[in-house]
DNA sequence: TCTACTCTTTGGACTATACCAATATTTAGG
DNA sequence: CCTAAATATTGGTATAGTCCAAAGAGTAGA
């Protein structure tokens, strides 16, 4: 099984420090090469890496090391950019879209609402030292926030948003973790190819007087977070 | 690109009830010959539905269709049969092994205890329809619980054992969830190939006067849960 | 100095084939 | 009829290439 060794040769590397996060490996010819291998087997060495999380895939661009994840806790109000800053990292937000729109029969289902109602949604793509690691859309019941798309939400947070000029505050969260894959445009603006394993994080928000707020569909890259969490058992 | 048609010819026979949860596919030489392809990028459009959770892979045996996700929610004392009792699923548990050992040093850390400090350590494979999807690990502070060993714990749920012999309960749950890859002994005895994508959950237990109680590790067939939970904010 | 075009390298995708060992199936024997 | 041995099938792993388009580097021109 040369794979096995092949990972474990480049896991000493990455280990010993030769190669450190966010470097990029190599071209996969000369990987081989060195390994005295195909690019096949080389290719089933990296992705097993991958799916372990130790490295990552730029399409058309290379392999990298991967950083050490980001912890991140989807039970807390700690929007992504202070939640990015306690952990000494450097986030940053692009705003892909934001706008008003009927309401899709998979977003209507998730707010309760009525199909072709009116929600905002909202997409952005969020990075760690300039590496795209997070796909998010916000669906929004319109009714609840006039006007909003008129405040920026490029720069704000929409929690910050949503308590300052709307008095409304996330009181509980319901959310749902699965694994999927990268597709089409998400996996794109992830530099991902598409394919590329990832997981899924599915929230529902609901204020202060128990009323659905907005509900949100996250796709992160697999290695760049783990999602830390504590709970109270109220007995 | 292939691979993607390959991809949605069999996601439509799934939807479309042709292939079944559980159900074994015809064998890659066949499938390869069906879509006029090579093995190799049969196994590539498989290994992207592997990814999705659409099928999953028994090593050696050949492919499966997935069957529903069970949804699994670890800020909940119900342990894993209630859980799945409770959602019409067959549950099964395995002892593989119940001793107690000195701590390792990744052990020590994770319950705060001295290096080579005595605990328990219990290693159980847990079943759904008789397909193993779960292979956990708990350490436990052998001080707190004298002869635990001599209970029977392939039958009684180890929360059940704790309340009702040492008026133990679960009070609070630190969990972790990452994703990673199925190796060795754990891939065998869920019957993966070495690097299946893997979801990994780690909880630390507290009891009611916040003394750190158990800890666990579950390496998870990814396809076969959906992490679902609640948290309520404390304003 | 900056931009636009060209050339080279590289990753993505695919073909064709091979060997081995573990399964699964069939066949032979008690 | 059941068990054990022989056989066929199948998945796991690997080799050796190929073609293409995108990315990156280098070059020439404004």
């Amino acid at each position: 099984m040369q794979y096995l060794k092949i990972k474990d040769a480049i896991v000493e590397q990455i280990e010993d420090g030769m190669l450190t996060a966010r470097q990029k490996l190599p071209a996969e010819r000369k990987l081989a090469e060195a390994f005295d291998t195909t690019r096949v087997t080389l290719r089933e060495a990296l992705s097993m890496l991958e799916a372990e999380g130790r490295v990552y895939r730029e399409d058309r661009r290379g392999w990298f090391v991967s950083p050490e994840p980001m912890s991140y806790d989807p039970t807390q109000t700690l929007n992504f950019t202070n939640m990015a800053l306690a952990q000494q990292r450097q986030p940053r937000t692009e705003l892909l879209a934001a706008k008003q729109v009927l309401a899709s029969k998979h977003a209507a289902k998730k707010l309760e609402l009525p199909p072709f109602s009116d929600i905002y949604r909202i997409d952005r793509v969020r990075y760690l030292e300039e590496r795209p690691v997070l796909y998010v859309t916000n669906f929004i019941r319109a009714e609840l926030f006039p006007d909003l798309l008129e405040r920026d939400c490029s720069q704000n947070s929409l929690t910050d948003i949503y308590r300052e000029h709307y008095g409304v505050e996330y009181q509980r969260i319901r959310y749902r973790i699965t694994t999927s894959s990268l597709q089409g445009e998400i996996a794109q603006v992830l530099r991902a190819t598409a394919g590329t394993p990832a997981m899924v994080v599915e929230r529902i928000n609901y204020s202060q007087t128990g009323e659905l707020i907005d509900c949100d569909i996250e796709y992160w890259r697999h290695d760049a977070i783990s999602i830390d969490s504590i709970a109270e058992l109220s007995v």
